[in-house]
DNA sequence: ATGGTATTCAACCAATCGGTTTACTACCGT
DNA sequence: ACGGTAGTAAACCGATTGGTTGAATACCAT
């Protein structure tokens, strides 16, 4: 399940108009036609781009009355940083082990250059 | 540019073939073809792939005789991580802001519900 | 110069994406 | 029941995406 989420989460926050609308919703739950006024494009895409968030787990919504507030998740937030941290610190880690090499060599600039496969998703 | 490259960052990380390759090359450079082996798409697709991840910023190439062994670079994660934290930071903000009030209040469960606009980029 | 190795470029294809417009459904107020 | 308000669904369109195959480029070895 998780794979297939990550994929959805990156790919809903590759859109700048989706990253802005998450970045509103940080301020509090919004409506629909509250969060599509700012924008120039019509209600319905803004309603589809909140649709693709809700299938990424960014976002959820309820019903009041007629309105559908939409309401930001930060879980799926954390199993973004989760993937790209874990990483992230495993190159630095990698760079350090180099750096400490070079240095007991006692070389100067940082030619790097290494080989070989990893593991996987 | 800052805004462009995040939108790319993401797309590039959308695809779990590219989330594989960035994973592997955690482990130390590799060419096109020692990454390519692994899946059974062609080798011009990976090249394609790595394009992308070249294009996001995420990683770059250099030459050794005909081989362009790729290499993962850092600081576009950190890019990434920035802006998830930051809004991931404001929610969980507001969380505990809404929390402490309905505490003075003292109230049992958590029906959260508030209204408004927020910020940019 | 000839051939092999490593990689990219180019043209093409089906599928997906972000947007549109025109319906339709759901709920409230009166 | 009637009209207005809030939102979704459906059909369509051009651009982009991830993949393919075939041809080109760049470099080393002999």
């Amino acid at each position: 399940m998780s794979e297939d989420n990550l994929s959805r989460a990156f790919a809903a926050l590759a859109d700048p108009t989706r990253r802005d609308l998450v970045a509103r919703l940080t301020a509090g739950d919004a409506t629909v036609g509250e969060l599509a006024a700012p924008y120039d494009v019509s209600l319905q895409a803004v309603s589809k781009h909140i649709r693709v968030l809700e299938d990424a787990g960014l976002v959820t919504r309820s019903r009041d009355a007629q309105r559908r507030p939409v309401h930001l998740e930060a879980q799926v937030f954390d199993l973004m940083t989760g993937w790209i941290e874990r990483y992230r610190r495993q190159a630095e880690a990698r760079y350090e082990r180099l750096d400490a090499v070079l240095g007991t060599l006692d070389e100067s600039a940082h030619p790097r250059s290494t080989t070989q496969q990893g593991a996987a998703s």
